[in-house]
DNA sequence: GGCTAAATGGAGAGTGCCATCCGTTTACCC
DNA sequence: GGGTAAACGGATGGCACTCTCCATTTAGCC
């Protein structure tokens, strides 16, 4: 974590707009998708262009900002699922809780890839949340769980698979995303021992809704 | 199909032109996806701004048009998977082809979308192929090879999916694709019989081209 | 209460794209 | 070869968005 000066010295109105702005962003976010003009932002913050771009000067950082407690939550749920006494649900916790928050939180996917690649100052957690990663899959392999051909970046095409997936609305985007993740873990898994169990219901998918997005 | 009398009117030298600019605006495509400002496309094609929206007055027609082949080769999959004695290989290659070309002509699946919602004109043929998909899947189920749970949204969801997946440059897109059906196929199949067959190899998936797109 | 630096917000310059208008050019028929 | 309607293309107005400048306001400290 970088020095954060500047975080602290910031008078108490500036702070406040901060997190008005936050709040506001979050809000077009959900609403609007990850493409809302700055200036709606601010107009819906209640404070000036201007001071939307003192505080963030790129979009990439209100972003990163808005949308960094979900992000908390995935990373966290890395590291519970690492430490689940089963490797195999441990494993899909993981993958179960970072397709819902895509499906639920419109935007989150752009600023789950956008994190990551930017700042050299992220270059370390963004290792290490790998190197979990890489833990999770080998202790289900190991347990017999996981099937052996399973490779890492696999889950990777999940989480861009969900997000195509959830190029929706709501709710619809939650139920697709769970069909389709229920359907994913089912192969993942080792051995014809497990036949195919029970699927969330089934979504009909709304396409002129989602071209016209 | 409409009487498209003016097509054969057309001066010799506006048809050139209009497979000029078909020609460019799918190069154009495949180059900077399908957002690429119709000036470019224009230019490209040596022709004018307005002779370009003299033959094609929206965006979604020039990508209609441009991608129609390929659309049509996407129809023609389905009926000729409709065909195969084999129901299960049928819907196999059916999902396989679609997907296919999702991944290796970038901005075919917007087209996709984009063109049957549309136009009154295409609802009769889109009916057809709907009921010709619902065969498709009433027959894999049938024969018992396809699970008796699959629904026939669930293709939608994989054409989505496959498209969040596919999100990235040529072969690499076409390696998630392939990988990513493989998967989804295999949970699909019915019965424990089926162990988890071969996958194709892994891709190694670049998430900063993505995002940067 | 008054001073000062921090913070503000609106106006506006700059950019890129869409879509149309209209004077000029060109293919086709006789 | 000449007439005519079709076709052309550049110029242009309009719009939406980004990002900055600067005159004004305000919080915090004495």
């Amino acid at each position: 974590m970088p020095a954060q000066t500047s975080q602290n010295v910031l008078r108490a109105d500036a702070r406040q707009n901060r997190e008005r702005i936050l709040t506001a962003a979050r809000e077009a976010y959900a609403l609007h998708g990850i493409d809302v003009p700055m200036a709606t932002i601010a107009r819906r913050a209640g404070v000036g262009v201007a001071t939307l771009y003192r505080r963030f000067p790129t979009r990439a950082a209100l972003v990163s900002e808005s949308f960094a407690e979900q992000l908390a939550h995935c990373v966290a749920a890395l590291y519970e699922g690492l430490e689940d006494p089963d490797p195999w649900r441990g494993f899909c916790s993981v993958i179960e809780q970072v397709c819902l928050m895509q499906a639920t939180e419109r935007g989150f996917t752009q600023a789950f890839l956008a994190q990551f690649p930017e700042h050299t100052e992220y270059a370390e957690e963004r290792t290490r949340a790998e190197q979990a990663l890489a833990r999770l899959v080998g202790r289900a392999k190991a347990s017999g769980q996981l099937r052996q051909d399973f490779d890492v970046n696999d889950i990777i095409l999940v989480v861009l698979a969900n997000c195509g997936a959830t190029t929706g609305a709501g709710e619809e985007a939650a139920a697709a995303s769970r069909r389709l993740v229920a359907y994913l873990l089912q192969s993942f898994r080792a051995g014809p021992a497990a036949g195919p169990g029970p699927l969330p219901s089934p979504v009909q998918l709304d396409l002129d809704r989602i071209h016209g997005r």
